[in-house]
DNA sequence: CGTTCCATGTAAGACGTTACATGATTCC
DNA sequence: GGAATCATGTAACGTCTTACATGGAACG
């Protein structure tokens, strides 16, 4: 699944506006995708060209203008085909990992201080996922979403485990 | 750091051919990066062109020839220099957790059948990677590998455990 | 007054993926 | 006989990323 079936996926749960599609991806699916305006509007105007979303111009007094994209019965097919489809691999890139594999010749300092600062990244996006599961659950959480935040909970606790313990080498 | 200065870092550990810096990047980088030959050959013809690396040809009677390539001293400043500039953001996006977000209308049998491919598919590259620890210590491990190294090791084990306890619910 | 929130879009280009193309040797 | 290992490369394409462009309202 790309940007244009998990669009279609996010619309089927109801319409939305690009700024919402962009928030719920921001927060919810943090820990395994990311979006960007830039890929975000192009792909919800494609969707509309190829009819598999339709969009409703809707106007506000205090706040910008906005388009509301709704789903039609052919973008639920199409996103209903994808989901059937065969699993892709998961993508990881780390350039934290990727530096501290080549940080062989740095000062145990700097591999101290680089330690740190990843620690407290990932301290952040934890407490980031966390404080926001009553309110996704006050507002319907599935079964299967609920082992998406598991999951996400999971990873960054052992990985900051892992880092704080070598963190004490150095 | 893209794959251009990946390569790099590798080829500061010794000159190798683009075949060997796969193998490296298949076996000891894969739970933090993705290569491809498609990626590997054409770079390392692009450094080649900026004088980064050098190419040299060998001959084999038993095995097809091949092309060494060592860095030059402008390579390894290049390396040097992208080392020290700004960690970037990892990277992780999991078809696998996309589908599980959006498999709220799955049946059961189904959910049951995604999550075992899946805890088959992590066993594998948990023990995969596990399988190399011995050599990869034998060959020369340094310290910050040895993070990279547990890094992965938590981050499947953690997430194993995930979804086997998710297992158990369907 | 500065920042965050709301809100939408375009254009160029970086970067990598996928598919194709070839072929000998060795191991099971 | 079939698969895996060793070995290198090209061409087209897809998919974002980055930078740019705009602007009012509310909050502190």
């Amino acid at each position: 699944m790309k940007g244009r079936e998990i669009i279609l996926g996010i619309l089927k749960g109801g319409p939305h506006t690009g700024y919402e599609i962009n928030d719920i991806l921001q927060t919810r699916l943090n820990h395994f995708f990311d979006a960007s305006f830039g890929m975000i509007y192009p792909t919800l105007k494609k969707l509309e060209a190829e009819k598999l979303v339709t969009k409703h111009q809707v106007t506000q007094s205090d706040k910008p203008n906005k388009n509301v994209y709704q789903i039609t019965p052919a973008g639920e097919a199409v996103f209903l085909k994808a989901l059937h489809e065969q699993t892709a691999d998961e993508v990881f890139k780390s350039d934290f990992l990727m530096r501290l594999y080549f940080g062989q010749d740095l000062p145990d300092e700097e591999v101290a201080q680089f330690l740190d600062e990843e620690i407290a990244r990932k301290t952040q996006k934890l407490l980031e996922l966390q404080s926001q599961l009553d309110f996704w659950i006050s507002q319907g959480m599935t079964k299967t979403q609920r082992i998406t935040f598991d999951y996400g909970e999971a990873y960054y606790t052992a990985t900051l485990a892992t880092l704080k313990a070598a963190r004490s080498n150095f």
